[in-house]
Formats: C-alpha cells, sequence, structure tokens
DNA sequence: TACCGGTACATAGTAACACTGAATAGCGGG
DNA sequence: CCCGCTATTCAGTGTTACTATGTACCGGTA
C-alpha cells in the first residue's frame, strides 16, 4: 500500500469502522474482510484487531462473544451511545476537512 | 484542537501545504498564517517548520533563502517537478478515500 | 492418526506524523 | 533598553498503522 494511503488512513480508519458498526454489529475478521470487499485491499488484519482494542477501551462499542461454527469464538462489537457520540464528531471533523480540501483541489490554489 | 483532528491531519496536512506550495510560493511563517485563516486555528507553528523539512529532505520542493525587512532571513519553498507528481498522487489517494467516506456517510451502512 | 487450510484473535516491535514547549535571533518602537 | 512581532529550529511525547509473528479451533483428506 502506498505510504500516502498509510498515513491518510491515521484517523480516518478508526471512523471507517464506527461507521460500519453504525449499521450493524460485526467482529474483526469480518471487518478485516470487509474493507477488502471496499477496495482496501492490503488492511493488515492486526491493524484492526488493534483499532478494536482501542476503541472498546475507549468505551466506544459493546462486545458479546459468539460462538463459531467454523473456528474460535467471536467477539461482536456493536456500537454503544459513546460511540455514536465519537462517531458524529468524526463526521463534522471529516466535513471540515473535505470541504477544505475539495476547495484547495480546484479553485488550484 | 480535538484529538480526532489532529490524527485527521496526519497525511492531509502534508497534502494541504503541497497545494498551497503549487498555487505559490511560501516560506513557513506565512504558511501557519494562511492555514490561521483557513480555519485550522491550532496547527502550532513547530508542526508545519518540521513538515517543510520533511518535504525538503525529500526533494518534494526547491527553497531559497530571502532577506526579511522584518526580521531573520525567510526561507521560500516553492514546488518541484517530483513535488507535482507527489500532490498528483496524493489527490488520488484522497479521491479514493472520500469518495468511500462519502458513500459511508450517506448509505448509513 | 496426522496434516492442512480456512477461520478468528492477539501482540511485540517499528516507522511516521502532529503536538507541546521551549530556545534562538533580527528588527522596530515606546 | 526592553518588549513585541517576525521567523526558524529542536527535543521529547503520544497516537496510529504496519510487519511479522503466534495461538487456537475446526473440517476434510490422505
Amino acid at each position: 500500500m502506498g505510504k500516502q494511503m498509510t498515513e491518510l488512513l491515521k484517523g480516518t480508519l478508526e471512523g471507517i469502522v464506527l461507521a460500519l458498526l453504525s449499521g450493524r454489529a460485526a467482529y474483526g475478521y469480518e471487518i478485516t474482510a470487509w474493507l477488502r470487499e471496499q477496495g482496501f485491499a492490503d488492511i493488515a488484519e492486526g491493524t484492526i484487531y488493534a483499532l478494536l482494542v482501542r476503541i472498546e477501551q475507549r468505551g466506544l462499542v459493546d462486545v458479546e462473544k459468539v460462538p463459531s461454527e467454523k473456528g474460535p469464538p467471536r467477539k461482536v462489537y456493536s456500537l454503544n451511545a459513546r460511540g455514536r457520540a465519537d462517531l458524529a464528531e468524526f463526521w463534522t471533523t471529516w466535513g471540515f476537512l473535505a470541504e477544505r480540501l475539495e476547495r484547495l483541489h480546484h479553485e488550484g490554489r
């Protein structure tokens, strides 16, 4: 993956995962697979698991262990109230940034 | 500044500065002031100077020392060919990300 | 039985970046 | 003569994503 993408993902990736979880509960392996489908081909599993640990420790998600038919038990994450508040704040921050970049891009300033 | 903004700026700030320099040459103090005008109120001066050192060492900009009437000499940065190539790549990467986030935001997935 | 591939999670170490807080230095005005 | 504005630099810190593994459970197959 490009170095630029790596740096741009810092901060963004968490928002992406929170946004996904706002739609439906999911577990790490599933999230990784979904990201790959979305075109984020090279996001390492370890990255996602580390991110999930972080947002859990910050109290943004609720966790439930669910047995799997095909392997070790899944840790299913779902967004709670604090997570939704954090996501809303993320969209605000992102919107601010995206607006300014869009302007920069098209004005060629 | 919000922690989210701090993280979102990683990678983005460099693109912003490169975009600015693609329009006109500028020096650190001036860039900081311009960013504040654009609404990035709390970007530390030290951050910009460190960024300028980085892009200079990567050979994305040309530097010229210009005496100032009001203080120590200015280091004026201008985008060169490699910088323009890097900026183009940045816009591609940014576009990919922005598109996916826009979709996530409006589909509520 | 023994092995392998797919599922699923975890972690130690590294690199990159923005921030904090301070120091240095030139210049003009009160 | 010091204060404020201009202008740059740097050491130390925290956060994040990546690399590279390791662990573990399961079903199928030779």
